[in-house]
DNA sequence: GTCTATAGGTGGATAGAC
DNA sequence: GTCTATCCACCTATAGAC
């Protein structure tokens, strides 16, 4: 009864694989027969569902990166108070970072790689609106007086937003400093690391 | 009458190109050929400095990742306070990154190249000792009651450090946002961006 | 130390059967 | 929609002349 199949299983699977293998190899580093293998489709059939190497890479960013700032963006109460609403957008991050532990990755890559010529439209105009939500709500803390105004606020938002993003990145060096063991049995506590961040940021930002 | 010619021009310009080409395309997205026409040498000529594209890989993480850590180290005067050392390594972190643009991506894509399995026995000694060391002088501060005790030193030291990181690769997004134009003519102000880490840190820090 | 030539392998992409 | 077979371009690395 459905009008148009709109979804497949296979095409979901093939971005799965994809969005994996890119964010540890990046795409330069990840061959279409891999994509396959990892997908347990046959290599070919990629093709079918997408027209080259690049459009499957622009898809899997478009699903996961060009979702990302929308995520955070929702999160905030449109009532909540500058602090609460900061708080409310760290706390989002975390949680989309521990549902796709990839991310944090293939956002680094994608600014790697577009560094100086043509930073993606898609990332470029997503990223600005997230950046411009959350100055607005440190500007908006300053003028209600509750924080301190010798703050840039577009400063203040990269500060903000650069925090667990790194933090992710890292966790394998972090691994080895926090538990002195590079093995991954001991998984890092990213949300206990984002109450870090609330309370750093908040604390970096809050009049006295 | 040097006993052995342990540096060598051409050696020079294959590493200087090479470290260009990997911080912008990464390592699977740069071939010899690419390395051989940015230094102006003959591609085969490379297999005679290095034994191959991995070991010369290496050499470039040797040279600039390798020694990162070393020099924020050596910018604390033993002799300064918490916060004067903290404000000295994010200034030096600011002057290398100027000095070496490629830095923050080569430092990122390392990061993003080995996250799970395998964290690079170079870098990680050395990024731990950084760690460490930014993380004592966050002890320090507190045992002197300067510093709040409810942060967690390595927490604070990983908010410390990523802030510049982090802007420094963003830096095509932070263009647009502030500029509202994404071409570099008007180039970022690392250095001001760094005083802003510092009263941030240092803000998010201080006992009250 | 530097170059030419090339071997050997792999990856992206397509044609076409089913 | 899925698979087999394959073409062609390109890339790493080496052999060997100079």
């Amino acid at each position: 009864m459905e009008p148009v199949e709109t979804t497949s299983q296979t095409r979901d699977a093939i971005l799965a694989a994809a969005a994996e293998l890119f964010a540890v190899r990046g795409q330069a580093g990840t061959t279409i027969k891999d994509i396959g293998r990892a997908a347990g489709v046959n290599p070919a059939l990629i093709y079918y569902y997408f027209d080259d190497k690049s459009a499957l890479y622009d898809a899997v960013l478009a699903e996961l990166i060009g979702r990302f700032p929308d995520r955070l963006i929702e999160s905030i109460d449109p009532s909540a108070t500058p602090r609460e609403a900061l708080a409310a957008v760290i706390r989002r991050q975390a949680q989309v970072f521990i549902a796709e532990p990839q991310l944090p990755r293939l956002i680094v890559r994608e600014l790697a790689d577009h560094f100086g010529d043509r930073a993606t439209p898609l990332i470029g105009e997503h990223a600005r609106r997230l950046l411009a939500t959350v100055t607005g709500l440190i500007r908006r803390g300053q003028d209600e007086g509750i924080f301190r105004r010798d703050v840039e606020p577009h400063h203040a938002a990269i500060s903000c937003l650069s925090q667990l993003n790194w933090y992710c990145i890292s966790s394998p060096l972090m691994r080895i400093l926090l538990h002195n063991d590079p093995s991954p049995d001991k998984p890092l506590d990213v949300e206990r690391f984002a109450e870090h961040v609330i309370s750093f940021t908040l604390g970096a930002l809050e009049a006295r």
